[in-house]
DNA sequence: ACCTGAACACCGTTCAAGT
DNA sequence: ACCTGAACACCGTTCAAGT
């Protein structure tokens, strides 16, 4: 039987590790625990090493993003549905790039593994409504629109932020234009 | 002034850490000062920081690999003295992926930037040798040897190590063959 | 069944005292 | 001019004592 206070903990823990780990990477255990408002040996019991905390953390957050699908899907169109979708994955990258530092190449590696699945199948429902209704090419590729969202990463990374305007190209891409006329004016862009 | 003890102990300490690293990239500070037989202050006077010192024992394994060049080449020919040194640079190589998770990604990133333009020169210096006596194509491309070299390293990290049967192959692709018949061979190989 | 927080061994780093 | 090593503040982690 789980109890209702050590539900709640795990929850605050876990909101007071993110919070903390986008300020600052090198946050220590400690500190964490202070900042949940519980102590150390709490932390601990739910997160038993630094690196459960930081892949929770960032599993916490592919979870948020793949659940977020339905939502986005009922309250807006497809292609709508989509870009929203994407800010929110290529801010989830840049934060996971943020604790970069702090987490071991191999950790690194292992999370980027780890959650490509989901992500995949995420960006087959969104593509999968867009088909349905015909806003989106029914030859769309998640896996290369995965592709194309790391450079969407790198620009938001670059001093001036051009990931919004790269994301619109790539949603003209996806769509259907019956004369093509979308697809010049995308080149034009460039 | 520099006295010599100084020099010594400065000696003594990369030495130490090199061998240390090598066995264990979580090794502290205090125990690399233990080893070496001085002071932690000692240390710290002559690398302030953890980061510095894996730094300067990579940049020193660098420099010995560079200045090795010439030796190599008095000493066999050049294709021969090609293969020697791109094994030592594939040891290195792997060396500095042994650090990998005790190096934050930027600090590896920076290093492996830092190092491209003399390894570059390395390779020019063991090419020329070889194109002066015929022995290598006058077109062959230090930039892509190095990448191809990138492949050697990671299989030698397999479980079976091909490095040496693949470094044959692309020296092979290097040389001079008149009638093209070891260029077949070379495709009968993989 | 779970939480608290003092305690442990050790970390990176500093600096007064020596030679 | 340089070295030593005790000391500092803090780290990740554990565990006896509580409720």
């Amino acid at each position: 039987m789980v109890r209702s206070d050590a539900r709640a903990n795990r929850a605050r823990i876990l909101a007071a590790a993110r919070e903390a780990f986008a300020r600052d990477g090198d946050i220590s255990m400690n500190q964490i625990a202070q900042l949940a408002g519980v102590g150390p040996g709490t932390l601990y019991r739910n997160y038993p090493s630094r690196e459960s905390l930081v892949l929770a953390i960032y599993q916490d957050e592919v979870d948020r993003l793949i659940g977020s699908v339905p939502q986005l899907l009922a309250e807006r169109p497809p292609l709508e549905a989509l870009r929203q979708w994407t800010t929110d994955l290529v801010s989830a990258m840049r934060k996971k790039h943020g604790l970069g530092d702090a987490l071991s190449p191999t950790a690194h590696k292992s999370i980027t593994e780890q959650t490509y699945g989901p992500v995949i199948g995420a960006i087959t429902q969104l593509f999968d409504a867009g088909k349905r209704d015909g806003t989106i090419r029914t030859d769309a590729e998640p896996a290369d629109f995965l592709q194309l969202t790391g450079a969407l990463w790198r620009a938001a990374s670059a001093e001036k932020d051009r990931s919004q305007p790269m994301l619109a190209l790539i949603l003209d891409g996806l769509g259907v234009h019956p004369h093509g006329a979308v697809t010049d004016a995308r080149v034009d862009g460039i």
